[in-house]
RNA sequence: GGCCCCAUUGUCUAGUGGACCAGGACGUAGCCCUCUCAAGGCUAAAACACGGGUUCGAAUCCCGUUGGGGCCA
């Protein structure tokens, strides 16, 4: 049996979303489950659209993760151009056509030196990453292939298929495709080239100078595959019409571009998204004009919006960034995405990568589109986060901590804290808000909490009396200070929470937060005593006039 | 407009003719725990899109309808 070869190849219009995470998951998935390879083709030959910011963030993403692809041009061939799509125009075509040519050389693709300045990109090398099975990839050594650097091979297939009969110069002007569409569309029949041009030869006037090559379609008969997640399906030749290759331009369209390296690159399995379900029969046909062989193709369900649509921009983060960014782990969004179109008998929903590896098939991928639940997610980013120590959060929120701008020269009470709170944290981005009132001077007070205490006329005595309580502690301890408070609740005849729900918001602000005690000892006995003071200073003797 | 794909609770799904008055998970509600907020534990509500067949028997197979999605323009 041959080799299993993958790819994802995402076009570089834009962020790498949701779906194409999705796709690119269950391709490595599948590369590594079978010992495969696992490539990454960014198919740039949308020149309007694609952006170098684009790959940019389809290469974080992808690194973030930990989604790493396996070959690839060598850095150091690419020169400067390093994570993205460089200038150099005049060695690509050269290179290209060796590496088109030598796709078998597969020795080329033992990893380089790491080069420095792409490891940068490693810093925040996931957990995932340190699988055994991903350990030999090395991130950043090669480049993704970049399909405006293989022009030349395009070119070289297409004139191939002329010169066997199964292309041809287009000359029409836009003008005359207008015409002929709009004469299809007064018939009621389906806008599609009539092939007008398949016999009027090769044009030596000069004027083909803006000739497109279109392929040749069977005008009957029909094509047949079986599609790993679809089954048996079949489409009518007489619906495709003859297709264009190669625009004026020499850049290739998708259909032609993604089929010839799919078969230089030895793609063994083509698993991409249903929206190319439809692009399928093209590819075929142009497979079987070249006699190749195919690959096997597994078409994924779609990912859709809350509202069954289309997953866009409106339906608010699409971005894998986006999620990094709001503080989910990479381990739990590549959970979910495991989750959506696929699963296994059991119904089992928390994999540990390598079990992820073990037990995925596309066989038991969904034929049906996936609505993406923000709440699973959430759900299982705080599944992932209960696994990891105090230390490890901490390590992985000082992003988020920095960019609230709070102080970190005490790591050591930083994760003392998480400690004591990390099962509340739904995502990293909590972090300082669970964090702030310890490490900052001074305490927001949220109006909520200031309310509800200043409403039970009490509050004010009761702070007082244990004031020096807490100055008088010289064991400022959970247990010692649970003992005391408590002792004084007793002893005045007190509920206890009545005394717990003003101490709180006296040193903390808030309702809410770590158990009472545990919250006095982190805070220390300084801080404590502090607040209380300038909380019935600034609050209650204020409240207290108001009432009179 | 043409063609293609899809259809189990709000959501992800299990289910491949009898073990299904449909199982798991998220979410929701209630209760318990409790100094707060969470977490945790327990319990509950909640689905086979519709209509025809086939069959002793259908969520499961076939046909149609409806709905959703995609591709080409």
């Amino acid at each position: 049996m041959n080799k299993i070869r993958v790819r994802f190849a995402p076009s570089p219009t834009g962020y790498l979303h949701i779906g194409g995470a999705r796709t690119a998951l269950f391709n490595w998935l599948f590369a590594k489950k079978n010992g495969g390879a696992f490539i990454l083709r960014i198919e740039d030959t949308d020149e309007a659209r694609s952006t170098d910011e684009s790959i940019r963030a389809i290469i974080e993403s992808m690194q973030w993760l930990g989604l790493n692809w396996d070959e690839g041009p060598k850095i150091e061939d690419r020169g400067q151009r390093t994570e993205v799509r460089g200038q150099g125009t005049e060695v690509r075509g050269q290179r290209t056509e060796v590496r088109g040519q030598k796709t078998g050389d597969r020795e080329k693709t033992h990893p380089p030196p790491l080069i420095s300045q792409l490891s940068s990109l490693n810093s925040h090398l996931s957990p995932l990453t340190s699988h055994p099975s991903t350990l030999n990839s090395q991130l950043g050594s090669y480049g993704p292939y970049f399909q405006m650097e293989r022009l030349d091979i395009y070119k070289k297939y297409a004139k191939q298929l002329i010169s066997n009969g199964k292309a041809y110069y287009c000359y029409c002007t836009p003008e005359e495709l207008k015409t002929m569409r709009e004469e299809q569309q007064s018939k009621k029949l389906p806008p599609k080239y009539d092939g007008r041009c398949r016999n009027r030869g090769v044009r030596t006037d000069g004027g083909g100078q803006n000739a497109v090559i279109r392929f040749k379609m069977p005008r009957e008969g029909k094509i047949a595959f079986d599609d790993i997640v679809r089954g048996h399906l079949e489409f009518e030749n007489t619906l495709l019409d003859d297709f264009v290759i190669l625009k004026a331009s020499g850049v290739p369209t998708y259909n032609f571009a993604c089929t010839i390296d799919d078969k230089l690159m030895e793609i063994s399995h083509v698993i991409r998204g249903d929206d190319h379900l439809s692009n399928t029969p093209r590819q075929i046909h142009l497979y079987n004009a070249l006699n190749w062989e195919l690959p096997q193709f597994a078409h994924l369900s779609m990912i859709l919006g809350p509202d069954g649509s289309r997953l866009s921009k409106r339906h608010g983060h699409t971005s894998v960034l986006e999620y990094k960014n709001d503080g989910y782990l990479n381990v739990a969004l590549i959970n979910y995405l495991a989750l959506l179109g696929w699963s296994t008998s059991d119904s089992q929903q928390i994999f540990e990568l390598d079990e992820l590896l073990n037990k995925f098939s596309l066989e038991k991928c969904s034929k049906s589109p996936a609505i993406f639940d923000i709440q699973k997610l959430q759900w299982l980013n705080m599944e992932y986060l209960k696994k990891l120590s105090a230390e490890e959060i901490y390590k992985k929120s000082i992003p988020f901590i920095t960019n609230a701008a709070l102080p970190m020269d005490n790591p050591g009470l930083i994760i003392k804290i998480l400690r004591t709170e990390k099962e509340k944290i739904k995502l990293l981005s909590d972090v300082p808000n669970i964090i702030d009132f310890f490490v900052l001077n001074d305490v927001k007070y949220e109006s909520s909490a200031l309310e509800k205490v200043l409403k039970d006329e009490n509050a004010d005595k009761i702070l007082r009396d244990l004031l020096p309580i807490f100055e008088n502690c010289n064991d400022f301890s959970k247990v010692l200070l649970e003992k005391s408070v408590r002792n004084f609740c007793e002893l005045n005849g007190i509920k206890t929470s009545r005394a717990f729900h003003p101490v709180r918001v006296a040193v903390s602000g808030r309702m809410y937060g770590p158990g009472l005690f545990d919250l006095l000892e982190l805070l220390g006995k300084q801080k404590v005593v502090e607040r209380i003071a300038k909380f019935l200073s600034e609050y209650l003797e204020y409240g207290e006039e108001d009432k009179s």
